[in-house]
RNA sequence: GGGGUAGUGGUCUAGCUUGGUAUGAUCCGUGGUUCGGGACCACGUGACCGUCGGUUCAAAUCCGACCUACCCCA
């Protein structure tokens, strides 16, 4: 299990180990929420709700299959989606007269109710989101929590009286990522995407790009600004103050369970996983050291302790199983619980025990009077440098260059005029994607890698994965 | 989109060339000795060999299709 030799065997490796899915189930791409698995998954919903209640937005639950009609109304959106629906024809043995599909995702769903319910300037902005599973027939190799059929899917819907206040959303969003990611501590650059890459009927999309260790990209997320694109094919409109009637404009923001592949990919060594402690659905995990003579009295100090821990809001496992400690560590180790709290004798007579750093294995010796503040910190700690060091290794590896010859597989930061010409011929000599300019400024000054004419907005590359 | 390799108890695997219903390990279960980095002993459970069809007296083994996994190229 080396990570930096063979990144990909080494994460198909680890998912299984770890025990996060079952990719058992016999259709392609649709793997089974273990319960490990399932509980990370559900500590990242749980932020996300937090983030979007948190902004006033309402969480929604959409019915999951679309009538074809409905489906067909944007027309550059079906473009997009129509080679990747699951159809329903028949319903028992007879055929459908308007086939369903299974949303790719929800826009087609929710705007024929969004007409609806808007109706004047009173009743925006709507901001609506839910957490659903979505379906698309991806063609090429599945990959587990990257590439699935069926999505684990968060997405968010909003409607505002005009482009100003979309734009005001979007803004939000981007803070309530950040806030999000600090927590999942992974790193990402925000960028807009090239007009023939966004997302297919949006105005303009900002992808959430990250790296992953063997250079390639990854998309966590995107947000979109639709304008009035789909508001006009669906009708949405209000009346304002003036009695006019108006289309709403409307964003949208889409997140899925690739964030739990990216923590896995970032932050995951050769011992398995590494989460952060916002994440980890065990963040401490005590592991009695039992000896001869000793079993009862070690039992019911590690049992204190664990109540102890409890009591003050950790989430804590006590690990009695009869195997030999070695074994646990390693186990714990395995499935990336933060923190490794060792009871022995030796401990309980020095009044000590003893805490192992899952991020870099460091040992160090605490006072047991101050376990649940010693604890709490060093989950902090843990959660801070994990981050730090995620950042740190993303930085290092985004070169900027100003030519495409020998180009390394990293993150690739050069000059483009922003033409779509010179755009296709750059992805071409580059061999990689664009994945677009940065959303947050950045000093810069270069001439096009194709053309030369100046620009002081860099274009970032990768090979997208 | 094109090409290739593979599928045998939960997991890994032998057997396939030269057809005769399957090897070993691990996991798991029970009992015991152990316990500060993957312990050991004894006994025990578990696979009609991916699915469907064909050839044959007989198929894990030969043939075909499909499904799934993985690799390479666009």
């Amino acid at each position: 299990m080396k990570k930096a030799e063979d990144f990909s065997e080494w994460y198909n490796e680890i998912v299984e180990k770890a025990s996060l899915t079952d990719k058992r189930y016999p259709i392609k791409g649709m793997n089974v929420w273990t319960p490990y698995g399932w509980k990370i998954m559900q500590a990242i919903d749980r932020h996300i709700r937090e983030g979007f209640d948190g902004t006033d937005h309402q969480e929604v639950c959409f019915p999951l299959l679309v009538p074809e009609d409905q489906f067909a109304k944007e027309k550059e959106h079906i473009k997009g989606f129509d080679a990747e629906v699951f159809w329903v024809t028949h319903a028992g043995l007879n055929p459908l007269d308007v086939r369903l599909l299974l949303r790719p995702t929800s826009e087609t769903a929710m705007y024929p109710m969004f007409s609806l319910w808007v109706r004047s300037h009173a009743d925006l902005p709507l901001k609506t989101y839910q957490i659903v599973n979505t379906f698309r027939y991806e063609t090429k190799q599945t990959r587990a929590f990257i590439r699935v059929r069926e999505i684990h899917f968060f997405e968010s819907h909003t409607c505002h009286a005009d482009f100003q206040d979309a734009e005001r959303q979007v803004q939000e969003d981007f803070d309530i990522l950040e806030k999000l990611a600090e927590k999942w501590c992974i790193p990402y650059r925000l960028l807009k995407r090239t007009d023939w890459d966004k997302f297919p009927g949006a105005f303009y999309t900002v992808g959430i790009d990250t790296l992953l260790p063997d250079g390639r990209s990854l998309q966590l997320g995107s947000i979109h600004q639709y304008n009035e694109n789909f508001s006009r094919p669906y009708d949405i409109k209000y009346e304002d103050d003036q009695g006019q009637h108006k289309y709403v404009h409307q964003t949208t923001y889409g997140m899925s369970e690739r964030l739990v592949g990216s923590i896995v990919a970032i932050h995951g060594d050769d011992k398995g996983l590494v989460l952060p402690p916002e994440v980890a659905s065990i963040q401490v995990v005590i592991v009695p050291v039992l000896a001869k003579g000793a079993i009862d009295k070690v039992t019911e100090a590690a049992r204190q302790l664990h109540k102890e821990l409890k009591e003050a809001g950790l989430r804590v496992h006590i690990d009695e199983r009869d195997v030999r400690p070695g074994v646990k560590y390693y186990d714990w180790e395995l499935k990336g619980v933060p923190l490794r709290l060792e009871l022995g004798m030796r401990d309980i007579e020095s009044g000590k025990i003893t805490l192992v750093r899952r991020d870099i294995g460091a040992k160090s010796l605490n006072d047991r009077s101050r376990a649940v503040d010693e604890v709490k910190d060093m989950l902090l700690t843990i959660a801070r440098e994990m981050l730090a060091r995620a950042q740190k290794e993303m930085d290092e590896n985004v070169v900027t260059v100003d030519s495409l010859d020998n180009l390394p597989s990293k993150m690739i930061r050069t000059a483009w005029c922003g033409s779509e010409e010179c755009g296709h011929e750059i992805e071409t000599r580059a061999d990689k994607n664009i994945l677009g300019m940065p959303i947050i400024d950045e000093k810069y000054d270069g001439k096009c890698v194709i053309c030369g004419k100046p620009t002081k907005t860099p274009v970032y590359l990768a090979n997208a994965m």
